[in-house]
DNA sequence: AGGTGTTTGAAATGTACGTTTGAATCACAA
DNA sequence: TTGTGATTCAAACGTACATTTCAAACACCT
């Protein structure tokens, strides 16, 4: 029964926290190295660098998460009909609530620090990203592109696009958020109510007919087709 | 025909676009001051602080957009009958395609800011938006809740700040997204065809049915009424 | 116990930041 | 032209940052 954590274990618990937080590059290394009670220097000792200690914290998740989610996007793939795309955005969930076995709140942290990577700067994180893990996101595209075979390809490029947008906008300005929900509406929502929130949202949202519209702008009706 | 900027102008002109692409806590005041070709002290002397720079580079956007929304808030809550999600979100298009007159991609660079808002920790924008122009988005709530009846208040709340991440996402990437569709597409899309594209997208998510999910995860489906 | 390679510690390095200072320069009315 | 308040300027202030250094402490094997 050891209780000893090791001085690396105890930094990426610190920093993946603070990091989520507050940002990457608006957390220091001294911030991190007094929250994990460890010595400054330990940081550059065992890591290298900063940047190296992010995709370090990332990267602990990143293994776990992947190969859960290409193993799934592979399945559906292997079905003898297309999968409608609440099934193929359904896969998701469970990948991502294992997270929570890699660390405490590590559902939440994740997708807090993935959205962290998109709205930092942080030129080595998107590269880094898609160097280990573009393709299988490829799968995940093709996938949603046998759901909805009439979207054409230009416009379902840009309904992931929006639909990441979501994504990551909303972990990223989570606490704030789920701050405010409980304040209002007395609801305790953790992560798992809001990816379940997501679902439908982004379901009815890359499916939505595709508005035949006036694309200079006048005065007559922007959308055709939408009336509820 | 006065070429001549103010330093005041130059500032603002210059921070703006910092801000947006690099966010208020990773762009300095010597970066700021470098790109606008003016002294350095000049911000504290005209704007006090960098907060109050913050502030002034928001606000030239928001004394023009807040005012022709809560009009056009106000207009449609006069209507006899409830006005459907669409026409709602429509209103959005003008008073932001407006923007582009205060000022050459005017838009695309507000709503990176207000991205930049949320994402970046700056308690003090949040206060400051709240406290001057709360009360017209209370005006937003109030008709999308009559577009949608059905909508419990709380999925309302969460779904609004889904799409607002939809929004500011999209543009804060804008430019990477429109060259990728360009080059991937042969579509040429500027910002006002990335917001027509949103809105059937937009619409779409903000109306789809709530789901009946199993709240604690099993094998079970995780949707329901959702078959495309 | 002694020796060796690993890890930790306190201190320092150099750089960048927001802000302040006080003199120099400007615009312009008297 | 002279005087005055507004603006600009170069320089400096104090603080915080990531990273480096090197000696001290530690762990572990023989």
């Amino acid at each position: 029964m050891t209780n000893k954590l090791s001085t690396q274990h105890k930094i990426l618990d610190a920093a993946q926290s603070l990091f989520a937080e507050t940002g990457f590059n608006d957390t220091s290394l001294r911030q991190i190295t007094s929250q994990a009670e460890v010595n400054l220097a330990s940081v550059n000792y065992h890591f290298g660098s900063k940047k190296e200690l992010i995709q370090a914290v990332l990267q602990r998740y990143l293994v776990v998460l992947m190969p859960r989610l290409d193993q799934e996007f592979t399945r559906l793939l292997a079905a003898q009909q297309a999968n409608n795309l609440s099934q193929v955005l359904s896969v998701f969930v469970k990948p991502l609530l294992e997270l929570n076995k890699v660390h405490q709140n590590g559902t939440r942290i994740f997708l807090q620090l993935l959205g962290r990577g998109y709205t930092d700067v942080q030129g080595h994180l998107r590269w880094f990203f898609n160097h280990n893990y573009g393709r299988v996101l490829d799968k995940l595209v093709l996938l949603v592109q046998q759901a909805c075979p009439d979207l054409p390809a230009g416009e379902l490029f840009w309904r992931l696009h929006f639909s990441l947008g979501t994504v990551v906008f909303t972990m990223a300005s989570n606490e704030a958020l789920a701050e405010i929900a409980e304040a209002d509406f007395n609801e305790k929502v953790d992560i798992e109510g809001v990816i379940l929130r997501l679902l439908p949202y982004l379901s009815a949202a890359i499916a939505a007919p595709v508005s035949t519209v006036t694309p200079i702008s006048h005065n007559a009706p922007l959308l055709a087709g939408e009336g509820r």
